[in-house]
Order: C-alpha cells, then structure tokens, then sequence
DNA sequence: TCCTATGTTGTATG
DNA sequence: ACATACAACATAGG
C-alpha cells in the first residue's frame, strides 16, 4: 500500500529497536528483494552492530547501524505490499518475511507478499549514494515551484497524472495522493503536463498541502482521511464528489486507475474540440 | 477463470 | 540523448 505517508507509518514502527544491539540477520524465503545486494557482507556487518538512527525520504526509509566506528545503512522500499513490524524475541518467520534483524527483546520484520519491495545495503563511513543523490523532498526548501514547472514543461506531452507519479521529481507521491493533489488543483488527470505548467503554483501549493496533511493524518498511526478528501470516496461504488456532490469517473490514465470529479476537474480550454468524431470512436480518453 | 491491487524497472520505439 | 509507452515482476483476493 505504502505511499510517502504509510511508508512514514511503518518505519515507526522499527522504532522499539532503536538503540539495540542486533543479535543475527535472518534472510528467509526467496531473495529477490535483495536484488542487487550483497547479502553476505549484510548479515556479517549488522551482525553485533547497534540500530542507531532511522529516517525516510518520499518511499525509501533508512535504518543506519554501528559497530564501533564503522556505519552499515539499510534502505527499504516497500514496493506495492511491503510492511515494517515489531515481533516477540520468539518470532519465527512466515512465508514472506524476508528479513528479520533479530534483537534480545524484539525481532524487526520486513514483509512483502509480491515482492516489488528491495532492501539495500551499503557498509563505510559515508552516506550511500543512493541515499545522497535522491531529489528534493516535496516539504523541502529545495522543492520549488520552478521545479515544479521546469519538470511539467519537461514531460510535456504526457498525461498529468502520470509525471505526478515519476519519483525523480515527487518523491513519495503514489496513486491515491497524486488523485487527491489534482482533485484539489481541480485539474483533469490526463491534460498534457505542458499545459499543467501554466498552474504549476497551484500544483505545488496542492502537493505540500496534501503532504504534510497525510504525514499528520496517515502517517501518525493509520488513519484515513476524513470524509471531505477524494480519499474515501474513490473507490467507493457510486462515489461522489465531496465538494459538489458529482458522480466520480474512473479511468486507467498513465496506466493506473485513476478517480475524479468530472465538474470540478477541468482538461482547460487547451483541448481541441473533437468536431467531428463519429459517434462509437473512441475518443483520446482512456476506456472507462 | 479473469480482473484488480497505494510500484518500479527494463526495453522498444519515436 | 531524451521522452514516452508498455510488459514484466509475484501474490492474494474478489
């Protein structure tokens, strides 16, 4: 499920270990979510290391260890069913628990049915790359709205909501929120993101507001929003628009299924009329 | 049986 | 080189 807020979510929920000692490294089942890892110098670094600090930025979290001196960092992305947990010392693990940091009181699970999630690993005395070169956090300073803009001009031709979810320029927004930011900026999912420049403001107003407000919300301990969000009501059968009421559309755009209010969402003046589209062709819209 | 799922990556094409 | 579109990955549930 984890988008920026439920990421935040789960990697508190690693917080009991913070300050322990790591006593084994279990790496259970298949290990595709270690693609690309060495996981040999993994287990032999965290082994006897302290689980020192933890952080996130958009879906990626970051566990950093320490052995005297030396520093290992874990990062995790929880891909499209990863979740985080806290176990008894006791915990044996099932099917798709992947990694397991095994402490004297608790055990700190990683699990992930479908396996899109990875864990990453870098060992020394700075920061991995991976973690260095991630672009500006959508409540950062560093994320302005000429980013915003010089990124819509950049992806010109494609829908809206697709550039909305390209993680090199919106760290951490995922399908639910990028709907909830463009219900707000009432701009259509699918009008060309050249054409969404002209609002690049407002775009970038709706992203830190949606941001932060899920952090608040999603992020303290799982709540859903409440009833005057998009949220709840989008995959509902028959929902409805919270702010007039109109009867929600659905579409596959960008190649995800995508909700929005057809009255309050407009594509803007930008599209050309289809004068004389034959009734039964289908338009430039995707299938509903 | 077929469809869907809050995600990313590799590959083909323009 | 750059942007765009799509299949693929693996599993569960309706």
């Amino acid at each position: 499920m984890p988008e920026l807020a439920e990421v935040e979510y789960y990697r508190h929920r690693w917080d009991a270990g913070l300050g322990q000692t790591v006593q084994s490294v279990a790496l259970h089942g298949q290990l595709r979510v270690f693609r690309g890892t060495d996981i040999e110098e993994l287990q032999r670094t965290l082994r006897a290391s302290v689980f020192s600090e933890s952080s996130s930025h958009g879906k990626w979290m970051m566990f950093r260890f320490a052995r005297q001196r030396r520093f290992a960092w874990i990062g995790i992305h929880l891909g499209m069913t990863g979740e985080l947990h806290c176990e008894a010392a006791n915990f044996s693990p099932g099917t798709h628990d992947h990694f397991v940091l095994q402490q004297r009181e608790r055990a700190l699970v990683f699990t992930d049915p479908r396996q899109f999630g990875r864990v990453k690993f870098h060992a020394g005395s700075t920061e991995p790359e991976w973690w260095a070169e991630l672009p500006p956090e959508i409540l950062s300073k560093k994320f302005t709205v000429q980013w915003v803009e010089e990124f819509l001009l950049r992806r010109g031709r494609a829908p809206l909501k697709a550039v909305l979810l390209m993680q090199q320029a919106f760290p951490g927004i995922g399908n639910w929120m990028a709907d909830e930011v463009l219900w707000r900026a009432r701009l259509h999912p699918a009008l060309k993101a050249g054409r969404a420049a002209l609002h690049a403001l407002r775009l970038w107003k709706e992203l830190r507001w949606v941001t932060a407000k899920s952090l608040r919300i999603v992020g303290k301990d799982f709540s859903s929003p409440p009833a005057s969000w998009l949220f709840p009501h989008r995959w509902q059968p028959g929902g409805r628009c919270p702010r007039d009421g109109t009867l929600l559309r659905r579409a596959t755009i960008g190649r995800r299924t995508t909700a929005w209010c057809p009255r309050c969402q407009f594509r803007g003046a930008e599209r050309v009329p289809a004068a004389k589209r034959k009734a039964g062709t289908p338009g430039r819209e995707a299938k509903e």
